[in-house]
DNA sequence: AAAACCTCTCGCACAGTGTGCGAGATTGGT
DNA sequence: ACCAATCTCGCACACTGTGCGAGAGGTTTT
């Protein structure tokens, strides 16, 4: 009999009773609130204004900050698309799912920090990764290397997207404004001049950094299936 | 004339003087008092104390406490090995790189929640960019591809460790447990059959959770390193 | 020697945080 | 009408980052 990790996962909840508000009402305020104000957005009191409550009201349903930070991070996996993989064959399932991860994840910049502070454990996510292993499945792999094959994959989204949420905010909220961008690289790297001269061939060649990060997701991306492939036909 | 984007790295330092602390110095205690109580152990007052100062004095040598955390994020990127790619060849290169990547950010798991937060814009973060890119020039890529595939393999080491480091901070310091770990997962797990099953299997087949974290660290890196070769082939 | 001027320290205060507690309101069952 | 369970929330506590302004200490100029 040991002891369970603490998750909001890991408790039964409140069993739901008609009066008062309820655990998804709470959830669905939260949501609003990280997406309109980011994670430092987000405090009790403010939630409490929202849902027409005092503060501390919330802890009745939750017991504590971080349970309902569960709660709201499991609901965004439950947002990306994932397809049938027997209609559109494994390849092009993960590619689908790939992106519309990616894109979920831009849309909620908040969760970028949740992922290296909470375990993933709520419903949404393990569908996800049922779901995923039943397309790598398909796609051939057995055992041990269907952990391994999803593993690397998510692996290689979360990598990709965490960094580009941290540019995205640290530009503030402001339109791209590209031209400060470049300008502060210029001035950071004023003593690598290989990076300073990639720079000048970037500038020549891509028009948007937008695009230019889509195209350097999808690189990565067939690159990782392009590995996974190579082990299915060894 | 565009503002730039606000940093440590875009702002010229404070000409350092005999007398009074240092930024040095107290990067140092930074550090020390992260790695001992991570990121929500460091408070400007603890801090304060440590260095025998009171804690508005650090204000004196940084702008905010974003700031503190740049120069202590850059500060790690500093200890990760890579070895010269011309010795070893590129794989090996990258190989030792990644897993050197991983060890570091696995001791200092604070790192994990500013990776979403902060551009790593500091020396030590552009010159492991540089050097990484150098290897794989060497291995052949061209242009814009020795970004993609610098990009690709960042992301691949950051979006496996970052997980892990959830994992690690909510199982709460203690030893590993692993029985009360396992009895948590078959407890959340226990509305999809397949991932239960896997678990079993694992069980089975799998001592301890570190090597089997090592190892599916290692088959990802292989398939990411495959991948590349393969776009290099044609 | 005196005055002016930097460089640096830090106590105080402010607005804000998460949350424990306990008194009260509301509800449903008898 | 009474009781017990369920739910609300004001207050208080310890804590956060940081703006401000008074002062200390040292160096340079007059």
């Amino acid at each position: 009999m040991s002891k369970q990790i603490s998750s909001v996962w890991t408790r039964e909840p409140r069993p739901a009773r008609t009066p008062g508000r309820s655990r998804e009402e709470i959830v669905r305020a939260t949501l609003e609130l990280l997406d309109a104000e980011g994670l430092d957005g987000l405090s009790m009191r403010k939630l409490g204004a929202r849902l027409g409550s005092g503060a501390t009201t919330i802890y009745w349903y939750v017991e504590n900050k971080d349970e309902l930070l569960e709660l709201a991070y499991d609901h965004v996996w439950g947002q990306i698309a994932l397809p049938v993989p027997e209609e559109l064959g494994w390849r092009d399932t993960i590619t689908t799912f790939a992106h519309s991860m990616r894109r979920v994840m831009l849309f909620h910049p908040w969760v970028g920090s949740l992922i290296g502070r909470l375990p993933a454990l709520g419903p949404n996510a393990l569908s996800m990764s049922d779901r995923l292993r039943k397309a790598f499945a398909l796609a051939g792999f057995e055992g041990l290397d269907i952990d391994y094959a999803n593993a690397a994959l998510t692996a290689y989204v979360f990598g990709t997207v965490i960094p580009e949420i941290a540019w995205q905010s640290s530009m503030g909220g402001e339109e791209l404004d590209q031209e400060s961008m470049k300008e502060t690289f210029r001035h950071v790297a004023r003593d690598f001049p290989d990076l300073l001269e990639r720079l000048t061939e970037i500038n020549d060649k891509v028009s948007d950094t937008d695009t230019l990060r889509e195209t350097s997701f999808a690189f990565g991306l067939t690159t990782v299936l392009d590995g996974l492939e190579a082990r299915l036909r060894s």
